[in-house]
DNA sequence: CCTCACGCTGCACATATGATCAACCTCGAG
DNA sequence: CTCGAGGTTGATCATATGTGCAGCGTGAGG
């Protein structure tokens, strides 16, 4: 019997009722004499045998298959991977990533929620390219204390004095450096009811924002104070540290690094970054895909922005085998 | 600013995880941080744009738009289009519609329905392609009374028969003829209770096949009997009659042709065809052609089986000129 | 500067949809 | 012929989905 062929026939016209006349389930059951779960069985079937054929229409550019292969293989929720105009300038990505990053984070931002930021250029790009959208009840809060000279616009309280500008919103500042001297300064800073209540609720943020940073002399964080000193550049590199997130070091395999510097860092724990929902990382360059990679395989990220170099990187056979090593 | 781009972008993400990652929209509204019913928008949004493109692979042969274009044109349930081997040839298409009816009756079938048979070869050729298939509650019933010599294969009892042992089906003849030569004859028929209760039970089917006759001294109506006359067969020419469905004629735009032969028929009338919720037409070839057209514009049939050449005229410019003539 | 009209947002609801389940039928083996 | 396994069917239900609605922000035009 040509079962088959009737077959198809019958899931080639319940298909076009349904998708293309856009007909109901239960319109096309009483007009073709079926039972109404049949017909969703049968355009199971359709879907199935590809008498429909979905076709998607990738956007230009043709980053959609980097980016859901960065999702796939790190588990992202999403990651958005932009061409950059001059891949080598690290001025040139963090300018281009930065617009994105704000086109995203207004998608993430929602009444009444708390928005952390860290610090680094990436994200002063990002915030710099924010439009002024007030948007009701939002708290804008340090991550980590400050960096640098204050007044400088990467410093960490500067990125969350614009923000919740652009926002309209309640701003909760970390008033400490980011890094002391010693772990006892470190240990009194965390015991002010101010500095401690503000971490606090950075902790407890709904949206993390956060740049990835690199232990070279030529970085913001280095150049511009001089309170990790050489010895301690030494002993991250000893240790095995590829880079940081909001301050705390990771090693290539996304490990914390446990080393006495972390007690003189005032800012969210790991453990409190893993406890916000929605961790956005942006970075981009050749300079951070070690750290890139590493923030990835720590699952501390639920969106990675980054450019199209790295992420052929991150997905090419040698972040695989770096894997393995 | 560039939202066309980051709104493809977007679009194509979240198509992607619809459609291709099979998420629901719940998880994609979390996943992008997006409200739920604006997931459902961006959908919408997305299929509009194009940026989801839904294709149907047609069945092989190419009559699913002859059929699309019959069910729009003449307001059809379904239009069943059937390639011939040989379209010249009345015993071929007959032979060749039958199984393709049987497969649609067999869909079309519930429990405890009534189906109501009308007569001629193409009814025949369904009945013998019927597989045994025994359908609980079923009645089969004649739609009119037989025609021509009592035993022969068309003859509407032998149909009813025929499908009711395939069906398992309980059996309600109408035993009477199908035209008799007196009005006065007629009438008598019609008050007998079996009769009646016979016609009663057609009138009331869930489910009629039809076929679509035409007077000429060749079919099986006239060559089997003498009880349409040559006078019958002038006075329905000169009423513009072009054929008949269970007896009753139609004009070509599909009219019924108000004869006294009328009043010699015994089966359902046309009123009580319409009240049928599912009436299944099977007609084909060249000589047809004009019935069928007739048969459709009365909107007396929900399903229409027919063959590749009569689909094509029937949405031919001629088909449709003979409208306005 | 003020106003109005439009479009967008999320909420809440009605509905459409897919899954579960028990009964049934079919087909093949014993 | 009898029996049992596998597949198919429609009833039922939880869930997923689309839409009307009110509120709000925005931008154009006075």
């Amino acid at each position: 019997m040509s079962v088959g062929l009737e077959d198809h026939r019958l899931l080639y016209r319940i298909a076009r009722a349904y998708y293309v006349e856009g007909q109901t389930q239960q319109q096309i059951s009483e007009r073709f004499g079926v039972s109404r779960p049949k017909v969703s069985r049968l355009l199971q079937r359709a879907r199935d045998m590809r008498v429909v054929n979905i076709t998607l229409v990738p956007p230009p550019g043709g980053h959609a298959d980097l980016e859901h292969g960065l999702e796939q293989r790190y588990g992202l929720d999403e990651a958005i991977v932009v061409p950059i105009s001059d891949p080598d300038d690290p001025d040139s990505i963090a300018l281009e990533l930065g617009p994105v990053a704000a086109d995203c984070l207004l998608r993430l931002l929602e009444p009444n929620c708390t928005l952390g930021l860290a610090w680094g250029r990436s994200l002063l790009a990002m915030v710099e390219a924010l439009p002024a959208r007030p948007t009701a009840g939002v708290t804008v809060v340090q991550l980590n204390g400050g960096l640098g000279p204050v007044g400088m616009l990467e410093h960490s309280a500067e990125l969350a004095r614009a923000a919740a500008q652009k926002l309209s919103a309640r701003l909760q500042l970390v008033p400490a450096p980011g890094i002391v001297s010693t772990v006892e300064a470190a240990r009194v800073l965390r015991a002010d009811a101010q500095i401690s209540s503000a971490l606090a609720i950075g902790a407890s943020a709904d949206i993390a924002v956060v740049g990835l940073g690199v232990p070279t002399p030529e970085s913001v964080l280095l150049s511009s104070g001089s309170i990790i000193t050489s010895e301690d550049l030494e002993a991250l590199a000893k240790a095995g540290a590829v880079g940081d997130i909001v301050l705390r070091y990771l090693d290539a395999e996304g490990a914390p690094v446990h080393l006495p510097l972390n007690e003189r860092i005032i800012g969210v724990t790991l453990d409190e970054l893993a406890s916000i929902k929605r961790v956005v990382g942006i970075a981009g360059g050749i300079g951070k895909r070690k750290i890139i990679r590493s923030a990835l395989l720590s699952g501390l990220l639920g969106t990675l922005i980054t450019d199209q170099t790295t992420a052929e990187w991150l997905l090419s056979d040698e972040a695989e085998q770096r894997s393995g090593g």
